[in-house]
DNA sequence: GGCGTAATATCGCATTGCGATATAATTACA
DNA sequence: TGTAATTATATCGCAATGCGATATTACGCC
């Protein structure tokens, strides 16, 4: 697979590029912005009293595709974990009074998932100034993606 | 740091806007494709053996900015670490063979991180795959910040 | 020579997510 | 109708990560 041994100058090259200095520059540049805006919504989760992870369900739910009502399996799929580490996460939220469980009329094995309230006002204003961050680093992000390009 | 608040501070008016369902959509969205994009990253990272952190780290390392030698502390930073974590994630790479430690003969306070050739294949190989699928999530990300401007 | 910086070293702790399993309820369909 | 598939819930222990707290050592800067 990986021929990497070939000599520097050998005629025939590999269909992967080897990566230029420019190349690794982008990759880590958009690491870094990647991080710095997850650093930024934990700080401001956790001054909210809520934890990322809380932050992040809450607002998978609200702003699902299509505003379509989630189960957990949804919820699951949004946030890229297991259905069980999804269970768990949601009885926290319920702890917490963040999150009602609402059994599906149409099919009662699903358990849809209802912000209360208190949740709805905290992921408002935890929105409000992740639109803001997220506005502070959009030209960094569209410049290294543009990088790509060149 | 920054406070943020201004001096207006006013009792009833609200400057921050509600979020519309547009916004909590583009969030989520916006969420969500970060989240792919580092599950692909960490699935690729377990695939080549190494761990995601010690991927995150070499490529900090091999793309930091200016092609200059790189400490501790400037890892530390580049990845938004602690210090002491970051210290022990270069034992990590040490004992994995990755990274070599050198003394800064301009000051020995210093340590120099150093990519061995095999740290530096197996990140050619990676970044190579993860250009690829930085390509293919552009349109998106950049869909989703565009619709911010709406 | 004193002060601040940089790196190293330990310890325990908290969060998070997973695999492996199991049970129960409900729906889909052959 | 009756079996299979789906969905949710429940438990256990495990592993990876990162942090706070605390110390020590070495070095550069003035």
């Amino acid at each position: 697979m990986a021929a990497l041994k070939g000599p520097s100058k050998s005629p025939r090259q590999d269909q992967k590029r080897v990566p230029s200095q420019g190349d690794y520059e982008t990759l880590s540049q958009f690491r870094y912005l990647i991080r710095r805006f997850l650093e930024f919504s934990q700080d401001a989760a956790k001054a909210a009293g809520l934890t990322p992870r809380q932050h992040q369900a809450l607002l998978a739910i609200r702003g699902y595709p299509g505003g379509g009502p989630v189960a957990v399996g949804d919820l699951a799929e949004r946030l890229r974990l297991r259905h069980h580490t999804t269970v768990e996460l949601v009885d926290r939220l319920s702890e917490a009074g963040l999150v009602e469980r609402v059994l599906d009329p149409a099919d009662q094995r699903r358990v849809l998932l209802k912000l209360t309230g208190l949740a709805a006002d905290h992921l408002a204003e935890l929105s409000a100034v992740h639109l803001d961050e997220l506005s502070r680093i959009e030209p960094l992000l569209k410049q290294v993606l543009s990088r790509r390009s060149e």
